[in-house]
Parts: C-alpha cells; sequence; structure tokens
DNA sequence: TGTACATCAGTGAACGCGCGTTCACTGATGTAC
DNA sequence: TGTACATCAGTGAACGCGCGTTCACTGATGTAC
C-alpha cells in the first residue's frame, strides 16, 4: 500500500509541487486579506511575507514581481463577483428574468459593500503605473456576460417590452462594435438591445460606486431602498417588466 | 506718489501677507501639476518642496499636513470641473434645456479625458486613509446643483414630460429623503423628479468612469458617438426631449 | 539500489530609494511705544 | 523717528519608517544512469 503513495496524484508532479501550489495560495490569500483590510494602494510585498514568517526574497520564487501579485489578485476579484452574480441568477427561477435582473443587481451592491477594497480593486481608480494584462479580461466579462444572457433568454421568452418610440436610434458605428460583441458571445440578441443593455450595466456600477464612495450623502440617505427602486427602473430602460409581460 | 506704497491693497496686509498668498499659489499650483501626471496617490511634499527649491520642511508653513494639502486640491478639482459645467450650460440657450443638458454632459465627460487623475482624485476610488472634511461638499455639489436646476427650470417651461406609466412610484423614504434636498436647493421641483434626476446623474458619471477606467474597451470601440447616445437616453429618462415638447 | 548531478526553495544581507513630520535655529519683517 | 520686542518664513539635520528588488549562498528534493 505505502509503495503505491510515489504514484498518488501523479500530474501534480509530486509533493514538492504540491507544497508549492499551497504556499502560492497561501501567498494569494494573505495578499487578498491585507487589500481587502487597506487597499491595493498599501499592499507590500515585505508585510506579506512577514505575515507568513518567510524572507521577503522568498516570495520572488512565487511571483515575479508585486505587479504579478496583483494581478493575480484583480483576476480573483473578478472571478468572485462573477460568481456571487451567477449564483444569485441562478437562485431564481429562470422564467423569472425580472428577478433575475433584480437578484443580479443586488449581489454586485451586496459585493460592493462587503468588499469595498477588493471592488475598488478592479472598478475604482486603477493603481498608477498598473496596466491591466489581457488576462483579466475573461473574468472581467463574468458580469456583463450574465446580463447580457439574461437579455438574450427574456427576448426568446417573449418577455421583452419593444423600446419607446421616442427612443433615439442607435448610430450605426455604435451598432456596428456591438454586433462583433453580439457575434462572439451573445448570438440570441440584436445589437441595438445591446446598446440599450450596456447602458444598463454601466447605470448599475455607476450607482454601485457612487453610494460606496460616499457621493450620495446629504442626498439619498435609504440607500437599500432607493437603489431597490433603481434596478426597477434600469430593468425597465432595458425592457423588462416586474411579473413580466402580459 | 511713492509714498503712496504703503497703503496700497491695505487689506491685505502687507507685503508679506501678499508673498504669502503667492507661494500658497504655487505650491498648490505645482501639486495639481504633480497630480496630474502621477496620480493623487504619488503626491508627495517634498517631490513639491524640491520643485520650488525650498526646503520640505517650509512646506509645513503653509499646509499644516499632505492631507490637508490633498483637500485643497480635491476642492480645487471640484471647482475646476463645476466651472467647466457651469460654462458650457451657460454657452447654450436657456430655452434650449436638452441642448444645456447636452453640454453638461459632455463637459464633464471632456474634463475627465483631460483631467483624467483630476476626476480621479474626486471621482475614483478614495485615497486609503483619507476622509473628506465637510469643505468639500459644496464644491462637490456644483455640477448637480446645475443639473437640478435645469430640470426646475424645464418644468416650469412646460418642457419636460411626463414620466410613462409603467415607471414604478418612488419609495416614501426615497421621497422623504429628497423633499430635503428640495427645500433647500431646488424649490420649483419635485422629489418624484428628483428621483429620477439623481439617477441620471449617477448614469453621467457612471459612464465616464467605465470608459475612462477601461471598462467598455473591446465593447465599444466609438466612445464618442455612444456617449453622445446614451445622453439623449438619459435625457429622455428624466423627461427631457430633443428640440422640446411640441 | 546507489550515486552524481541538476534543480529548486528559502535565507539574509544589501542596494538605493523615498517618504511625512519634528525641532532647534537664524534672519528678516512687522508692530507698539 | 527710533528702538525693543514679537512674529513669522525658511533652513538643515534628524527620526523612524517602509518599500521593491537583487544576489550569492546553503541545503534539501528530485532525476538520470
Amino acid at each position: 500500500v505505502e509503495a503505491d503513495l510515489s504514484n498518488v496524484n501523479p500530474t501534480a508532479g509530486g509533493i514538492r509541487a504540491r507544497l508549492r501550489a499551497e504556499l502560492t495560495a497561501s501567498i494569494l490569500q494573505t495578499a487578498r486579506r491585507h487589500v481587502a483590510e487597506h487597499g491595493a494602494a498599501a499592499l507590500s510585498l515585505r508585510a506579506v511575507a512577514r505575515e507568513l514568517q518567510m524572507s521577503s526574497s522568498a516570495v520572488y520564487r512565487y511571483f515575479a514581481s508585486r505587479d504579478e501579485l496583483l494581478t493575480a489578485l484583480i483576476i480573483d476579484a473578478y472571478n468572485a463577483i462573477g460568481e456571487q452574480v451567477e449564483q444569485a441568477a441562478d437562485r431564481v427561477a429562470p422564467s423569472n428574468h425580472f428577478g433575475q435582473f433584480e437578484a443580479i443587481c443586488h449581489a454586485v451592491r451586496k459585493f460592493a459593500t462587503e468588499h469595498p477594497h477588493e471592488y475598488s480593486l478592479v472598478y475604482g481608480s486603477p493603481v498608477p503605473g498598473y496596466e491591466a494584462p489581457p488576462d483579466t479580461v475573461g473574468p472581467a466579462a463574468r458580469v456583463p456576460v450574465v446580463l447580457g444572457r439574461l437579455l438574450g433568454s427574456a427576448l426568446q421568452a417573449g418577455q421583452l417590452a419593444e423600446p419607446p418610440a421616442e427612443a433615439s436610434p442607435i448610430p450605426p458605428s455604435v451598432l456596428s462594435d456591438l454586433e462583433d460583441v453580439r457575434d462572439s458571445t451573445f448570438p440570441e440578441v440584436g445589437a441595438d438591445l445591446l446598446a440599450r443593455g450596456v447602458l444598463v450595466w454601466v447605470q448599475l456600477f455607476g450607482l454601485v460606486s457612487f453610494e460606496l464612495y460616499g457621493h450620495l450623502v446629504g442626498t439619498i440617505d435609504d440607500g437599500d431602498t432607493y437603489f431597490a427602486w433603481s434596478v426597477g427602473e434600469m430593468a425597465r430602460s432595458v425592457g423588462l417588466e416586474r411579473g413580466g409581460l402580459t
């Protein structure tokens, strides 16, 4: 029986690789906590190393630089918020499109209030001197993808109201940009719907950020209620009605 | 004639006071440029002092701390953006409410693209450890005040469409929050209109920030056109129509 | 199965840097009589 | 008008701190024959 141990998990490449993966995870976890507590600007390789009782130079065996560690945390944060949003949407019946939309919006706001620094890491002003590498785009897209798919599914179910007659037509260059997005990711929706969807997506994060950063202090005290009402208005602006179309 | 010089500008309190005011302005101006070039997080008292060829300790005769200097810059930035917006609105005929709204929105976006760090200083994620003092609220309110007054003037001119019948009623607690704002600042509008106005205000800054921080890269390439179209939709959502009501 | 070698993890010291803030001080400018 | 004193601006040194990154190194773990 013992002889088999050498063969356990051969893809992992032995205990060295396993230890390496574990320490990498520990570093990430500690760094994540530091960001959560003090913000991304205050993230220090040395502080993380100190807490893990290793020398600061040892961290360089795992991350080539502070920026690389930051990138990993950014991807992490995008995935965390994406996961919350996906799970929130999944908890609502697929036929209840309005309810799914509400769940998505509230999940974003909940994440932001519970993890303000991680939210800021990805939706706040960029860390000076830091350039986001392309590996972040996939995780970053999770929330808008959920929103887009929701629109597609509501559309196919005939649960999406037409835009009002007074709505301005979408300019051709915008339509052409969005047709590319449609073709690659949302085959079932029209580019004109996407234009309105982007506006709602932006509005959602705009509202969450504005509230989080204190710009509504003195204007709206009951943020919960205002947000809930806003979500209804946002839904309406893309054609989703509470209780569905009749 | 020369004897009169001692009496020039007596309110200024003599040349000492004048020199003091000048140096204070120089420090602010240099600090502002540093923020514009490297961002608020990188603002350093020592660097500012170095550039002005004075010792770092001398700066403390003018600003009690780095935070106090930052606060002055924040107030500055709010005033700069407020002034741009007010002037842009003033350049449009008062009767052209839709045009004024457009001018306001484009002025905000223009400021953000031309002064990204100063925009971030006030609308980005807060500098860690910094708490905004109450002197910032006045300057910060300039843009929303312009928007609110515009709504009031459009309303009085009968140029504001009613909200659509499907719009959700505004919850009482939100109405009560906004009635306070109305009473203090916008006597001519209703709290329900303000609720919609806040949403547009948030949407405007949300869109500008999202674009500035790169979240629309890969989705919307023609940002100018998308923004212009969005402005029209935002206007419509508060009841403003291009060319006015007929 | 044992041995020689290569790879890897981790250390500790160092480099070079910059920061905010304080403090005792020198000289110059203003003020009161 | 002149003098004594108070106020103020500015200096330079110092305190105490932390940072990212590099480098030569030791020892342990893996690998090939």
